[in-house]
DNA sequence: TACAATCAGA
């Protein structure tokens, strides 16, 4: 035999040898490293890798089984992480054994699933089971839960039950019941528990202020900033953002520049957020000049600081200012994004320049954002406002979302644009949506009942369905009705109403009383309640003009100058009414007495031209009386000045035949002009709208939407 | 565990 063979004979028998040994096992992946894993996925949401992790524990058979609770759990959290909560459910429900950890981790996923019910139903399974003993986990989403379904009874007991466990030494469980009871609790119970205890730190302080914050329950929360500030605490951003907040909300300036203060000089005023939040929050207290200023030693540029300084200019109604800004936004290096968009559409719909809506309605649907609720309720704001129902009505069906307050919008618009129907018809389609109606819907529905006079209707809404939806009323309310009542004549009742209301009544309810005494012809009753509110109000320039109206209609010539030279006595000034009117993306401005514009002489040649067509028609320009002590020509003169008849004939100059005039007063317009305006759009063929301060009149074919009841 | 920004109204 060779050597060779010899090897090969060997090698052979190795062979055999080598194939009768069993061969080892591919040892089992490390438990440990699975659960690890598992952790990867949940916290990653890699739902397949974990699903394929759990389908090799069954296949291994190294799941389900009694012995790793700890596993299982991982599982669960995997699946909850993973917003598989019905899932996680399952799983739970098959093991035969469980800890703490799985409890917790089966409450968690419910909790961030909003199903709060469903915890505290778990936590309390788990307490008569006896399973195991809730830890300062399950305490804290306990707590949460009730925060945020407003459970502040059961809340409490388990307060009560946690407290004899001891679990309330825990940090994160004194803050998340510090933070119920400032979320739920409304008569200052957080400040107590604040007080009670031996010591508070920074957190405490801060989830109290946050729970206050949210629930608007402001006052309380500066409680609690006095507090804070007399402990000697080294504050975070997070503390400094809150109480900017604060300040916003409270409007308190003295405040705010404390705050501000304090942050420039523990270093905290540097960073975009900080900087924005102060921008905002001097824009909130009404200083624009301060949050312009902030804004300019503000050296990163971003879309929320223009958008925050662009809402300053809003708060501050100086709606020109923020369009401004919006132009002059570079958009290639801070593109517009939803917020910037809703704020300009609003200063829009303020201003009323249904043209520059259109324009950025074009925008909006070019650069993507026409399915956001927050842009689709400010187009359709800004419709509705600019005049144009229709719009608002299209703007509001095309939206592909809609929360509360695209509701509302579309209920107001309604109604101010006197389509009493048409709110109500929108209020039932939104319970039909399964929203909930709030008070601003109820004002809505209110003032769309006293625009039409539907006083049943209105008083059913007032006190039945506030009542069923739980909505205080409150002094606007009131006054809605105030003015559903007066305003259909039914004086008795509005006075009833008045006395026995459980409110405070303010300037606005007697505006609103003296207006219906006006529009009624109730003169006696006007005076008798114009002399109270001016004995009551004296600075009020309204009360004062309406009752000079009120003696102008009954032509009591010397009660008219006695108001005013009471007003010139007293130094009460009357707003000066101002119109303006959009024509090719140009608005055209004009004061009562206006003499500033260019094409002046053609626009007094026109009214002259158009109060001679209507003067057959029956119109007599002395309506209103006002200028009873001037002759018969002069008194024409006078009348052709309001700022309104200037618009329109301005309209009429310069736009084509039959197309719409949309034109905009600051002021209620006023009777003279309401009935020629009527006539105008008789002779001229023309469909002319007028937004005045409290309504729109749509004037066609010589009639008034308003049927001359406003 | 995340908090710099819209909004409807007598």
């Amino acid at each position: 035999m060779s050597a060779l063979s010899v090897i090969e004979q060997r090698l052979l028998k190795w062979d055999k040898l080598a194939s009768l040994v069993p061969k080892p096992k591919k040892p089992p992946f490390p438990i440990d490293r699975l659960n690890e894993l598992l952790k990867v996925c949940a916290n990653s949401s890699y739902l397949r890798t974990g699903e394929s992790i759990h389908a090799h524990l069954i296949v291994t058979n190294q799941s389900s089984t009694a012995k790793d609770v700890y596993q299982t759990t991982s599982l669960i959290n995997l699946y909850v992480k993973c917003r598989e909560t019905v899932r996680a459910r399952k799983v739970f429900d098959l093991m035969p054994e469980r800890n703490v950890v799985s409890w917790c981790a089966m409450m968690k996923g419910y909790q961030n699933s909003g199903f709060d019910f469903e915890v505290l139903k778990l936590f309390k399974s788990m307490v008569f089971s006896g399973e195991s003993r809730p830890n300062e986990f399950v305490a804290t989403v306990v707590f949460k839960s009730c925060s945020s379904s407003g459970r502040i009874e059961e809340g409490k007991q388990f307060h009560g039950c946690f407290l004899k466990s001891g679990l309330m030494s825990h940090e994160f469980v004194r803050n998340t019941l510090v933070y119920m009871y400032s979320l739920c609790s409304g008569n200052g119970e957080a400040i107590r528990v604040l007080d009670d205890l031996p010591y508070c730190d920074l957190s405490v302080f801060s989830s109290a202020l946050s729970g206050y914050l949210e629930c608007g329950a402001f006052k309380e929360g500066a409680e609690v900033l006095r507090r804070m500030a007399k402990e000697d605490l080294v504050w975070d951003n997070i503390t400094y953002l809150s109480c900017l907040r604060l300040c916003s909300n409270l409007r308190d300036l003295n405040l705010a520049r404390q705050i501000h203060s304090r942050m420039v000089r523990f270093g905290f005023n540097s960073e975009v957020e900080a900087c924005g939040a102060i921008i905002n929050m001097y824009g909130k207290c009404g200083k624009v000049l301060y949050a312009q200023r902030v804004f300019d030693n503000t050296h990163a540029q971003n879309i929320v600081l223009n958008t925050t300084i662009m809402d300053a200019y809003f708060q501050d109604k100086s709606f020109e200012e923020a369009l401004n800004l919006f132009s002059k936004m570079d958009t290639k290096e801070v593109p517009p994004n939803e917020y910037t968009f809703a704020i300009s559409l609003n200063s829009i719909a303020e201003l009323s320049l249904l043209k520059h809506g259109d324009l950025l309605h074009g925008l909006v649907l070019k650069s993507g954002y026409r399915n956001h609720v927050m842009v689709g309720n400010a187009l359709v704001n800004m419709y509705a406002k600019s005049g144009s129902i229709e719009d608002a009505r299209k703007a509001f069906s095309g939206m592909t979302f809609r929360d509360i307050v695209s509701w509302n919008t579309m209920i107001c618009g309604f109604s101010h644009h006197g389509l009493g129907r048409e709110a109500l018809e929108a209020f039932d389609r939104m319970m039909i949506a399964g929203e909930i109606p709030n008070r601003i819907t109820f004002i809505g529905v209110l003032q769309a009942c006293s625009h039409v006079g539907f006083v049943e209707q209105g008083l059913y809404y007032f006190n039945q369905l506030m009542k069923k939806f739980d909505v205080q009323p409150d002094l606007q309310h009131y006054t809605c009705i105030v003015g559903l009542l007066s305003k259909a004549g039914m004086f008795k009742d509005a006075e009833d109403f008045m006395r026995t209301a459980p409110i405070e009544w303010d300037v606005v309810a007697w505006r609103a009383l003296l207006n219906a005494c006006y529009v009624r012809r109730n003169f006696r009753l006007g005076k008798k309640v114009a002399e109270y509110a001016i004995y009551k109000y004296p600075n009020d320039s309204g009360v004062y003009v309406l009752l000079s109206n009120i003696h102008a209609k009954s032509r009591e010539w010397e009660g008219v100058a006695e108001v005013r030279s009471l007003m010139n006595k007293r130094g009460v000034k009357k707003e000066p009414g101002v119109s303006w009117i959009g024509i090719r993306n140009q608005t055209h401005v004009f004061l009562a007495e206006e003499n500033q514009h260019p094409e002046i002489t053609l626009i007094y040649a026109k009214i002259k031209e158009v109060l001679s067509k209507i003067r057959p028609l029956g119109y007599s320009p002395d309506v209103a009386g006002v200028f009873h002590d001037v002759d018969e020509e002069q008194r024409e003169d006078n009348l052709s000045y309001h700022s309104e008849k200037l618009a329109v004939a301005y309209g009429l100059m310069k736009t084509p035949e039959n197309s719409p005039l949309y034109v905009t007063k600051n002021v209620r317009i006023c009777d003279d002009c309401h009935s020629a305006i009527k006539l105008i759009s008789k002779i001229s063929k023309r469909y002319i709208v007028i937004r005045d301060s409290n309504r729109f009149h749509h004037f066609r074919d010589g009639q008034c939407s308003c049927c001359d009841y406003w």
